[in-house]
DNA sequence: GTTGACATCCAAAACGTTTTGGGTTATCTT
DNA sequence: AAGATAACCCAAAACGTTTTGGATGTCAAC
């Protein structure tokens, strides 16, 4: 690899007036920088980036970590998320460090990455409650933005971009009853998802201004999975078999409803209206295409990445904490339309 | 940030024995390593990356370059990959710099990446006809592997992993016409992408052997994208309405040709039977479900990993080119099952 | 008491940049 | 012709590690 003492030898200029000519520092001369610069590109030199940032204390690089996976899918959410990251990086001049958690020890992987001064800053998805992550973060304080905001009764004393859950779920619930369904059940995220309360208060409110009952027994809880949602299905719709229509929290396990109805002989649509959230590619090609909540995601990539860039650079931030309000699209499983 | 100056200081020991105590060689006294470690541990110590780095030459990370995007859609094929090999990486004690290509210079970001030594290793994805990215990466000298080997007609003179496309598309094709089809159209990628005189070949090789004429007409190509496989599609089928059925070379572009299908009033399956390729997780989703050739996109994900990072290590590579056999999954869109 | 072996430690160099704090000319002012 | 100014250049330090090549001290063996 040729380096900036390469290029000084063969023009006969030292390092420092190399490097300045390169960078296009003004107290080199016009003749010698063009010099400079023809030579640098005849030798094909290309800066060392490690020793750069060793020097500068900068990386122009963005972390994110991604979350353990224990089973074989995919996480559609988060790899178009991931793209649409990496695009937005990209285009801001930054790359993407990405890590994936291997152990147990979930934290080992921040420490990593952001005590190793790896990163400028650092972007972190799906927020938990009292998130161990974020009080790292904030105790080192390197910049960071958060998709997701905090648990409704945590503060949200972070910069963040988040779909409006609440209303979201509202939305479909609502719409829901509005084709004339009074037995809705629910299959929630865990309780230490932060998004999980405003989804089940969207549900609420919407049984509420209906006048419907809020029971218990029509809440369930799965992973964010499909398996997970197969089997809160499961168990709901054999435990109460009144319900004509689950809301699901997500759509990996709105798809694990819809096979949980098939499975017990139902139709999806028919006899059981379903709803997801998120509006991944697969949504829109399910059987029946899904009603789902839409999140913009790769547009919340983009505009973290652009938060984030902000705040590394101490540019103030204009809308610190964004909530989106995401739409209902409406598909054939909850069926409104005929297929 | 705490470094090994401070650990010094504070136990009195020099910076190199805080060095060597911390890597664990054996001219430190037992005693001293383990008050070095307590300290450095209570002061939170975390190396430094970049310094690491740029004293020891490597990096512990793999780079790869996300394809430039010209649509608002996501690639899945490609954010499967991806995730596989993240986590994959992170699997055998490596990170993951992702860049992706801004402007139309598309080796500028192999050149950043590379040539700045910002990597150990790079795999490289969606191989191109005569790819100047392999020619770049072969010049420099830096170890990286393939998804996708070369074109019939160039050298595959570097490691890879790749489905058997020919096969893969033989087996569709001949599914086809068992099931009594005698007129069957084909949807190819690009002709720079290498996979495609493969894919082709395989057709040909299933028509071939059922004595069917291999025709031209027969014969479009689109983008590897959705739209692509719509447009290619409605090209085909109005121009050539004796088509019973359609093998697109991607599910994407299968999805693209179920909607012209179904825009041109017919039925996939049962007026048009379709089969893709990748089985990517919309496949088993779509409407019908995709019968298509499956390629195990996070095992390849991760066999490249390894790969990687045993070229990485100068270990000798058992299977330094790996063909792997695709398997043929069928549903309904090719009309074999009832839906 | 000298020698060698061993255990334990450390100063300094190196990795390739950027930046600091000048130095040397040449040109201009008076 | 001296001093001031500007234009151009550079040596050395710094970023935080790892590694090289000893230095020092202790102890056993002769």
């Amino acid at each position: 690899m040729v380096k900036l003492k390469d290029i000084a030898e063969t023009t006969g200029y030292s390092i420092t007036t190399v490097s300045r000519a390169l960078a296009g520092y003004k107290d080199v001369s016009e003749a010698t920088r063009r010099h400079i610069v023809d030579i640098a590109l005849s030798m094909g030199y290309q800066p060392n980036a490690v020793a750069r940032q060793l020097r500068s204390q900068k990386t122009d690089t963005i972390g994110i970590i991604i979350p353990a996976h224990d089973s074989r899918f995919s996480d559609d959410f988060f790899s178009e998320l991931l793209m649409g990251i990496g695009y937005a990086a990209a285009h801001n001049g930054y790359d993407l460090l990405v890590s994936a958690q291997t152990s147990s020890d979930e934290m080992s992987a921040y420490q990593r990455i952001v005590g190793g001064n790896r990163v400028d800053g650092v972007i972190l998805a799906r927020t938990r409650r009292s998130d161990p992550r974020i009080a790292y973060l904030k105790e080192v304080g390197i910049p960071f933005v958060v998709s997701g905001r905090a648990a409704p009764d945590e503060p949200s004393d972070f910069p963040y971009i988040d779909a409006d859950s609440q209303q979201g779920i509202y939305a479909a619930t609502r719409h829901l009853i509005q084709l004339g369904h009074r037995n809705i059940g629910i299959v929630l995220p865990p309780l230490d998802i932060a998004f999980t309360p405003y989804r089940l208060m969207g549900y609420q409110r919407a049984l509420l201004e209906a006048n419907l009952p809020y029971e218990q027994a029509n809440v369930t809880y799965g992973d964010l999975r499909r398996f997970g949602g197969q089997q809160a299905a499961h168990a709901l719709l054999t435990q109460r078999p009144q319900l004509t229509a689950i809301v699901a929290c997500n759509d990996a396990m709105a798809l694990g409803v819809m096979q949980a109805v098939e499975s017990l002989g139902l139709r999806v649509g028919a006899d059981i209206a379903v709803t997801g959230f998120d509006d991944i590619s697969v949504a829109e090609y399910a059987t029946p295409p899904l009603t789902t909540v839409r999140q913009p995601i790769q547009e919340i990539g983009q505009r973290l990445v652009e938060m984030l860039v902000h705040i590394i650079h101490r540019q103030p931030l204009e809308h610190p904490q964004t909530l989106l309000s995401p739409t209902l699209i409406v598909r054939q499983s909850c069926g409104a339309k005929q297929s």
